[in-house]
DNA sequence: AATGCCAGTTAAAAGTTGTTAAGCCTGAAA
DNA sequence: TTTCAGGCTTAACAACTTTTAACTGGCATT
């Protein structure tokens, strides 16, 4: 199983690499950023699956940037670290999408308790090991690139198996098209959203023969997996 | 759409009926119990959507019934409301299971803010809501983008079903413009309004078969979808 | 009735997606 | 080393979705 990938974006240097560290220890992969510009070309960049957000940085605040991440990542947890306890800030933390608001000072002990119930809610640390998945009548192993289904059995290639398993991680809800192709391809530029469009085809023509299975574009958005 | 359901085991009966109050105001069906023996019978016997657990109570402490609670369901949202502060009690609240923990003293607001956040991940909210929409005749199916009625099937597109989503939540009750195109479009300017109509045009002609059903406009607000 | 704003309608323009097929690259087999 | 096959990308075109524009008529206020 991959290690799970943490973005910290901390203008404090020490309390930033206290965390890195700490975590690293606890077997997390982190990155770390000095604010919320660097912290959002990382987001793009690479693939997270928590973000720890201090509020107040130069250049650009942590609401900021979890703004801007919540128009193209509608799920990924995030998690606010702040020194301001202030009631209309959690609010607004928890306007913008957050998944829980930390208080500074806190313990590790207590962070990490939190981003373990934030993870475990968010699919993150199971999904990372699911290896099957029913879609329909089908069945999909991500392991083997197979995919099983009326009498036959079909490999799938690694990008197939790739967008495929995004898709059923978030099956019946919209999978952006940037988040995918960042995942997948680690750039968003137009011909790998194309390549992307010809993948989809494909797909779906593998799963044509289950009616009750259906992927449907969300126009520029994504795609939406849907199950009944 | 039915509401969600709140369990509250709390012994002080000042808050017990401050929370009970202020969730009802705010939409919620609660249901209130004095420790945690009688909160586990009431686990037992109805179906919640979250419950809100004191960890310190006589007959049986809060930690106590989120165990009972995590054997039967692993997947119920428990957020615990506590006196104790102590780091120790904190970790103790994460290890059986628990999804946030709040310090006393919690505005009213913040609790309202953490509910969302942990509902909104353990997806009760989505599920909760409406999926099928009877309009006269027609039947919207607002997952699979379709417009059934008077012997065909009309795939719709994503804005198309986004804006008859919002007539049909206010059916017989004003859209206001303003809050559809944030909705919709993020933004509402000159253009996007005129998108709106064009769009509101659009959905006329394929209500037009239903005498009873229509969509009139009440000006300076909005739309209103009048179902007869 | 005149004015100014709002809404209805249509069509063209702009942008996104669906689809097919050709071309390119890479690693394995000969 | 050459050849081949599979997998992936690029290209091109068709189809579809959404936005923009322009013109028209309606509504409310004066």
């Amino acid at each position: 199983m991959s290690k799970i990938n943490v973005l910290v974006v901390e203008d404090d240097p020490n309390l930033g690499t206290l965390l890195s560290e700490y975590l690293n220890a606890k077997g997390f992969d982190t990155k770390l950023c000095v604010n919320g510009e660097v912290g959002f070309n990382a987001f793009k960049a690479g693939k997270f699956d928590i973000l720890l957000l201090d509020v107040m940085m130069p250049v650009k605040d942590g609401f900021s940037l979890a703004k801007e991440v919540r128009a193209t990542d509608k799920n990924v947890p995030i998690i606010f670290l702040t020194a301001k306890s202030l009631k209309e800030d959690t609010l607004k933390g928890f306007e913008v999408g957050a998944d829980d608001y930390l208080t500074k000072p806190f313990t590790m002990e207590v962070l990490l308790a939190r981003m373990n119930a934030v993870l475990r809610r968010s699919g993150v640390l199971e999904s990372n090991e699911e290896k099957v998945f029913q879609i329909g009548e089908y069945v999909f192993d991500r392991e083997h690139q197979l995919l099983r289904g009326f009498g036959e059995d079909r490999k799938l290639t690694t990008k197939e198996t790739d967008l495929l398993f995004l898709l059923c991680k978030n099956k019946n809800a919209v999978l952006e098209r940037d988040a995918a192709l960042r995942y997948i391809w680690g750039d968003d530029n137009y011909f790998n959203g194309r390549s992307m469009d010809v993948y989809i085809a494909k797909l779906r023509k593998y799963l044509k023969d289950d009616e009750s299975v259906e992927i449907v574009n969300v126009h520029g958005r994504g795609f939406k997996l849907l199950l009944n």
